[in-house]
DNA sequence: CACGCTCTGCCTGCG
DNA sequence: GCAGAGCGTG
């Protein structure tokens, strides 16, 4: 009888391979591999989300049906002849009919969990599972779909008190961290002058992505100076928003990691729940993100990732590719999946792309093909400058458009800076053609916004200190600095809420000049906060903006803060959107939401309109026809990356990359001459990019490569000395780009360590010498001025005066000069314009 | 306390 | 070149 099983199994495959046929080989086995860990290697356009959404389709349906051995008991002859028939049928109707017979311990949909990064890639999932399920919306629904950030608030909400939050605690945006960490350099008398806020932020979300404390940190610095006082103010922030009951997005992935490894009790709860895991993006996971996936998947350990080595792009914000570089170590008997037939470009697209990435050297390997033809060759064109490859842009934008063969909607254009969008914008906007630019000031990041979602946020948990600061004095209460350091210094002393210090106002001495001020916003707050109980949320925020004074404020102000007030309806219409759309709208829900939920739709795709976006949104895009303007050298790949090390160049080869991987029929590509950037005009040669494309599949529109590769004589500005040490090679370098290495060092310690000491002042010691056309920037080494006690100077604004002392601070000089008018200063002698007289 | 002027920094950025 | 922060003045 071993024969007819053999029949029996072998029919069955063929029944699920002929049902799923618009798939390809690959694509089906990553759909039918169901009890292993597994490992997608997606290439770029290669149907990757068809592939997670129709797997877990497949695993609520069949479950492990296709790799399963089960032989129905009383197998016969006839009934795997009636299946073999079958195979004639069309692939719809097997999948109608035939099936659902071989069923293997399907999975409930609630057993489910698929995790993304973003909040648009959840939601494409979600829509996607709902067509899946046509007759039944419970099913989609059921399945926890959800990005990192919300499948973790999900859980805290359940368990936060077991790490010490209390419940309704509130998370802080990146504005709102960025107050707390101020406050904890004020609390550690550390100035922002000489540990930049941003570099702190980023050293303390770093350590946080690698599940670091700040007693780790503190521990790993060891003796170092700059690292001891992060480990500080990391303890310090910490402590600010503990105060406030608040949590940061590192906070929301590394608590939920913490909470399943003390708790295991917890942890096994959903380890067994969750039967399948997935994961989409992975090669954007960081540490944190790497250990919870594992923890979650722990127990059935039927965990598939899906990613592309070759479009991690976010190493800076903490991303480690490792993570799907070791996955088949980490899970040894991982299967593991390329998906490298492609259903989005041309071959020639391709063959760029392929070559390009071929020379990272850490990288699985894979080779994007087509099945769709060699299509139109890379254009390549040259441009003087920034504004006539704006230009440029436009004109090919309408000359293919006249053609009638595409519209406005086929094309975009990906800049490596946001800060190139400037000049393409404005010879958009000058043109007539309609277009868009994406990124920018989100919504939810302005002004009013926030306030509004402040009052908020306050109503909702009286502890957050940073909301109370935030609009205590919005609109203007006349509760100025001094009253609120006042409130903090108490809130510090009583070890309680500042809000509860000003509920309280009367009792303190120090407050009596205020206390009837402070009562009146705790009586706003507590009035807010009753009404909360029971009013809708809606109605809720009329009442924040009349009785706080908000929309009077700005209805005063007239006409210039009239958006505001449109702003903020806009907001109303949201919060009636999440009522509407919510089973049961709470306050807390709704702020949760917005905290977590960025933007709605950042990208219209309906809209008949260009698109202009940094590459770094881009990704997961693709369009007709892409240009990519400032593919040069020293803007892409950028200058930081030029000084830094082998992997950073690695990740901006991959950044190019995904960027020729968006399009899907023509790709130009665009550098210039000479180039405005941050108020400095550069020459730039071509990317060592597009250097690595093969010549064959380029199409040069002018003789671009022999003005772009000959760099001679000297380049400067802000990227200066980098023609030289770059093409030059070691010790081939001029005595000018010698001078002019200071950014090397701030490009590779990661905030780290960068000297002000050879940086020359920007409007004080440099000076612009003109040089033909080109502007050359001369450094202010050789040209800085010593003077002496005695000395006679003149300054700008100050006018004349005399040099009483002379000071070395660090590598600068400090003078204390008295003028003759305006009495003594100190002053710095890289910051002060002083001429000898 | 509000404004305007000056100074500074500036790649990319999800939640 | 430009926005946001910080500082000084009315």
């Amino acid at each position: 009888m071993q024969n007819l099983e053999q029949r029996y199994l072998a029919i069955k495959k063929k029944l699920f391979d002929k049902a799923y046929s618009n798939l390809n080989e690959q694509q089906r086995e990553a759909v039918f591999t169901v009890n292993h860990p597994l490992l997608v290697l997606a290439g770029a356009g290669s149907g990757k989300t068809t592939v997670l959404v129709r797997r877990i389709a497949f695993l609520i349906r069949y479950g492990n049906a296709y790799f399963s051995d089960y032989i129905p008991y009383g197998l016969d002859a006839s009934y795997v002849g009636e299946l073999e028939s079958a195979l004639v049928l069309q692939p719809e109707a097997i999948e109608q009919h035939i099936l659902s017979q071989f069923t293997a311990s399907a999975c409930e949909p609630y057993r489910i969990l698929a995790i993304t990064f973003t909040n648009k890639a959840a939601n494409e999932i979600k829509e996607r599972l709902a067509k899946m399920f046509p007759e039944d919306e419970a099913t989609a629904s059921e399945i926890w779909t959800g990005t990192f950030h919300s499948v973790c608030v999900r859980i805290l909400r359940q368990h936060g008190e077991k790490m010490g939050y209390r419940p309704g605690f509130t998370i802080y945006d990146t504005d709102d961290s960025k107050k707390a960490m101020l406050e904890a350099m004020r609390r550690c008398n550390i100035d922002e002058k000489l540990l930049p806020v941003k570099s702190v932020m980023n050293a303390v979300s770093r350590a946080k992505d690698k599940l670091m404390s700040p007693d780790d940190f503190a521990l790993e610095a060891g003796q170092d100076f700059r690292q001891k006082q992060i480990a500080r103010l990391y303890e310090a922030y910490q402590q600010i928003l503990r105060e406030s009951n608040a949590m940061d997005f590192d906070d929301i992935i590394m608590q939920t990691v913490l909470l399943l490894k003390r708790h295991p009790e917890v942890c096994k709860a959903y380890q067994q729940r969750f039967r399948y895991v997935c994961v989409d993006e992975f090669q954007d996971t960081n540490v944190a993100q790497m250990q919870l996936t594992v923890l979650l998947s722990g127990f059935h350990n039927n965990l598939m990732v899906v990613g592309d080595d070759d479009q991690s792009i976010y190493r800076f914000r903490g991303a480690t590719i490792e993570n799907i570089l070791t996955f088949d170590k980490a899970y040894p008997g991982a299967k593991v999946i390329k998906l490298e037939q492609n259903y989005r470009s041309t071959q020639n697209i391709l063959d760029a792309a392929n070559a390009l990435i071929s020379h990272n050297t850490g990288r699985k390997g894979k080779t994007l093909w087509t099945a769709s033809g060699k299509g139109a060759k890379i254009q390549l064109k040259l441009c003087d400058d920034q504004n006539t490859e704006a230009r440029y842009l436009v004109d090919t934008v309408s000359r293919i458009v006249a053609k009638k063969e595409a519209t406005y909607r086929d094309f975009a254009v990906l800049y490596r800076t946001n800060a190139q969008a400037n000049s393409i914008e404005k010879a958009f906007a000058r043109s007539a053609i309609p277009y868009r630019v994406l990124g920018g000031t989100r919504f939810t990041d302005r002004k009013e916004i926030r306030d509004a979602v402040a009052y908020l946020q306050l109503i909702n948990n009286h502890d957050d200190n940073g909301r109370l600061t935030r609009i205590i004095n919005e609109p203007k209460r006349k509760i100025g600095a001094k009253t609120l350091e006042a409130v903090a210094q108490i809130a510090l002393e009583q070890n309680c809420s500042q809000f509860a210090v000003i509920e309280r106002a009367d009792a303190y001495v120090a407050l009596k000049n205020s206390a009837a001020t402070l009562l009146q916003f705790a009586e706003l707050i507590h009035g807010l906060t009753v009404a909360a109980k029971t009013v809708t949320l809606d109605v809720l925020f009329d009442m924040v903006l009349d009785r706080s004074g908000y929309r009077k404020m700005l209805i005063d102000a007239g006409a210039e803060e009239s958006d505001r007030l449109e702003n903020l309806d806009e907001f109303k219409s949201g919060i009636i959107e999440y009522m509407n759309g919510s089973e049961e709208p709470t306050l807390t829900g709704f702020l949760e939401e917005t905290a977590l939920v960025a933007d709605v739709d950042r990208y219209d795709e309906s809209a008949d309109a260009v698109v202009m976006m940094t590459i770094h949104s881009a990704k997961g895009l693709e369009f007709p026809i892409v240009f990519l303007p400032g593919m040069e050298d020293g803007l892409f790949p950028g200058m930081q990356t030029i000084t830094a090390g082998e992997a950073d160049m690695e990740e901006e080869r991959r950044l190019a990359y995904v960027a020729i991987t968006r399009a899907k029929k023509e790709l130009y590509i665009v550098h210039t001459r000479t180039r405005l950037l941050y108020g400095q005009t550069n020459y730039h040669p071509l990317s060592r990019f597009v250097n690595e494309i093969p010549s064959a599949l380029v199409e040069k529109l002018d003789d671009s490569e022999a003005d772009s590769i000959r760099v001679t004589g000297y380049v400067g500005s802000v990227y200066g000395g980098f023609g030289r040490s770059v093409y030059g090679g070691r010790g081939a370098e001029s005595p000018i780009s010698q001078k002019k290495t200071y950014y090397s060092e701030s490009a590779t310690t990661q905030g780290g360590g960068r000297t002000p000491i050879a940086r020359p002042a920007r409007h004080s010691s440099t000076e612009t010498i003109t040089v033909g056309k080109t502007p050359m920037t001369k450094s202010m080494g050789e040209k800085r001025m010593l003077f002496a006690a005695g000395d006679r100077v003149r300054h700008l604004n100050f006018g004349d005066g005399e040099i009483l002392s002379v000071k070395p601070m660090g590598a600068d000089t400090l003078y204390e000069i008295m003028f003759d008018t305006v009495g003594t200063k100190k002053l710095m002698a890289t910051y002060a314009k002083l001429k000898k007289i």
